[in-house]
RNA sequence: GCCCAGGUAGCUCAGUUGGUAGAGCAGCGGAUUGAAAAUCCGCGUGUCGCUGGUUCGAUUCCGGCCCUGGGCA
């Protein structure tokens, strides 16, 4: 029996601005590794500053995949990052490397190693009814409507939200079976077969707030306006995923003369302490069992 | 110096005909299976400026003081 080495995967999560990129890069200046993205913001093209993607120059240092692949009009979602994960393990341009999956997205991390539900794709027509039904409905009705037609997704979801909901009824709609039905099927995780190793960086919490405050900042400085000019200038659906990503809001209101820059640097600072809030609560909930390094406090 | 307004949660403020107080934002905790930088759920964290007086009881009423803003000099 030939013994190949295994083939090595590291998975870097953490809340944003704890230095995920940076090491990253280093390690994968050390070992030879191709760097994939694991966050829902960065594969978006037009945002590079606003959402911290690695520079051009890193990017042709060392090979990175999936940043700033994705249409800012496009709505790309986990099963489309996932497919897309899949066709790069089946590629060969990356054979031998060591994989660094870094991120700040935990369901991303969540479906790569769990495995996610294989639902067909839901016809935008069936979606946009379901909405118009449920965007009149507060929680109560919400969870009465679901209640009906699908008990299983009731009984599950925890949180009756709206878009929960929309996503429970449009694939009832839709397939003719209950979403529950679908997440139950057992999925193969995508990354069996690999080694794998699991981090989350974990600065202290008066350090993440402090680097939060001082790169929103410098991003307004360096290009952040002017990539939000551009995306405003494509003229799409505010509701799309890169219209809401932190920064693009504030910075265009800064724009519209609705907030001056000091204003509008400390509500999107505000908005990422936040983010990172939510992150960290998904962490530290979630990946309890993964390797926790704080990476930038010197004596760890 | 005098007059007026105000001083209540981290911030902006409401309120208590005297029984130690509550909203928004911020913050904290939680959920998270195709929008996830999204979308939701829960939680009030307080010498009511200080100090005397009246009162069974004062954040509330009265006096004095301090501070802030505006006006008059």
């Amino acid at each position: 029996m030939g013994r190949r080495p295994r083939k090595q995967a590291v998975l870097i999560a953490g809340p944003t601005a704890s230095g995920k990129s940076a090491l990253a890069l280093e390690t994968a200046r050390r070992t030879g590794a191709a760097i994939i993205n694991a966050d829902a913001m960065q594969v978006y093209d037009v945002l590079r500053v606003v959402t911290a993607r690695p520079s051009p120059e890193e990017m042709r240092e060392v090979p990175h995949r999936l940043y700033g692949t994705v249409p800012p009009g496009v709505r790309f979602s986990t099963g489309d990052w996932l497919r897309a994960v899949a066709a790069i393990l089946d590629t060969a341009d990356l054979a031998g490397r060591p994989l660094l999956f870094v991120g700040g997205t935990g369901l991303y991390f969540h479906a790569l190693l769990k495995g996610f539900a294989d639902v067909p794709a839901v016809p935008a027509a069936i979606t946009q009814r379901v909405e118009a039904q449920v965007a009149g409905l507060d929680r109560a009705g919400r969870e009465r409507l679901l209640a009906e037609r699908d008990p299983a997704m009731a009984a599950r979801l925890q949180a009756h939200d709206p878009q929960r909901v929309v996503r429970a009824l449009a694939v009832l709609e839709a397939t003719g079976r209950s979403l529950a039905a679908f997440q139950d099927e057992a999925r193969p995780a995508l990354l069996a077969g690999f080694e794998i190793e699991r981090l989350v960086l974990n600065p202290e919490r008066s350090v993440l707030r402090e680097r939060i405050a001082r790169r929103f900042a410098a991003m307004f400085e360096s290009g952040a306006v002017e990539e939000v000019e551009a995306l405003l200038a494509l003229d799409l659906d505010p509701c799309l995923p890169a219209m809401k990503a932190i920064g693009v809001r504030e910075i265009a209101d800064w724009l519209a003369g609705r907030a001056t820059q000091e204003e509008a640097i400390e509500r999107a600072v505000t908005a990422t302490r936040q983010y990172a809030k939510r992150q960290r609560t998904w962490m530290r909930n979630r990946m309890g069992d993964w390797t926790w390094i704080d990476p930038l406090t010197p004596a760890r």
